[in-house]
DNA sequence: ATCGCGACCTGGTTGC
DNA sequence: TGCAACCAGGTCGCGA
């Protein structure tokens, strides 16, 4: 389940791996990946052959590759993508639905020595292909499919003045406002839970009713969640091999709330509860994070 | 404008 | 053993 930290380390990986290379030919195994590009399987390869990859870039959970011609390959992980650079010719993934054959990189502008000096393949995978790729046209510097998306917690034009006004003018649920990717983006289900249980905040807590300053520490806790899961997601493969993989080891060790139904919070030992929220699963514990009162009516006699 | 919900997907797990 | 139901959740589009 990719969120922030996961997607930026496949867009790290990409940028060492990939820019300066020329995309050869591409191959779409599946067209449901590529349902959101009008062109169609056909029209998506043809308008990437010839075209050199000029930068890795990534907002929120969308990551897109700049082209020389000021269109971009703009992608997302969805829940269970991967995009992975591999030697040339190896078997194909159960789930691989697009494959692009990527030229040595002339310029030798990857700093990753001898292997900037052989072709690559580049490989979409994904199983439940809720993820997709699509060519943004003149989407180099900014697609403009995600225009909608608001920047990141760790973006330095991230506007936290701007991001707590706009919660505090919504009724919704604090936790539905973390997810909502046009207030802030990059957080996810999981990263929302644990944001929330470390802030001590209940995420149906309206936007509304909260006070700043804890609209402040559920951001900053944000930050605290997704800066440890970076720093440790970010060294974790090797030269050739850009995986995504949300549930692997680095991962699992700092959740104190996500997936934990019955055991004791590590906070009070008071057992996590498990709601139904949005058509998934919300974590939390009753006693850190007490279920706000609902309001009474305006009016008694 | 905002809110909240269903649809989209596949495969591993659970329950009978 | 076989099969159906359930579960995971990011994003979009819809009706209210």
């Amino acid at each position: 389940m990719p969120e922030l930290p996961e997607v930026e380390t496949v867009r790290d990986g990409l940028e060492r791996h990939v820019v300066g290379r020329t995309i050869e030919s591409v191959a779409v195994l599946h067209p449901r990946p590529v349902r959101r590009d009008h062109r169609g399987p056909a029209g998506f390869a043809a308008a990437l052959t010839g075209r050199r990859i000029d930068g890795a870039r990534r907002r929120g959970k969308y990551l897109w590759l700049p082209l020389d011609n000021g269109d971009a390959l703009l992608g997302h992980l969805g829940m269970s993508g991967q995009l992975l650079v591999q030697q040339p010719g190896l078997p194909e993934e159960r789930h691989l639905r697009v494959r692009f054959a990527l030229s040595p990189c002339v310029e030798r502008r990857i700093a990753t020595g001898d292997s900037a000096a052989e072709p690559v393949e580049l490989r979409f995978v994904d199983q439940r292909m809720f993820g997709g790729l699509a060519v943004s046209e003149g989407g180099a510097d900014l697609p403009p499919e995600i225009a909608h998306i608001a920047r990141d917690p760790f973006d330095p034009e991230f506007d936290e003045d701007a991001f707590v006004a706009r919660v505090r003018r919504r009724s919704a649920g604090i936790k539905r406002l973390l997810l909502d990717q046009t207030l802030v983006s990059g957080v996810g289900n999981i990263y929302a839970d644990e944001a929330l249980w470390r802030a001590r905040l209940h995420g149906d807590r309206p936007g509304e009713r909260l006070r700043p300053i804890e609209v402040r520490r559920v951001l900053s806790e944000a930050r605290v969640v997704m800066g440890a899961a970076l720093g440790e997601g970010g060294t974790s493969f090797d030269a050739l091999y850009v995986d995504i993989n949300g549930r692997s080891g680095y991962f699992d060790r700092s959740l104190h709330v996500y997936g934990r139904e019955g055991m004791a919070c590590d906070r009070c030992g008071t057992p996590i509860r498990r709601i139904e929220f949005m058509n998934r699963s919300s974590f939390f514990c009753p006693r850190c994070q007490p279920v706000p009162r609902r309001r009474r009516a305006a009016t008694r006699h």
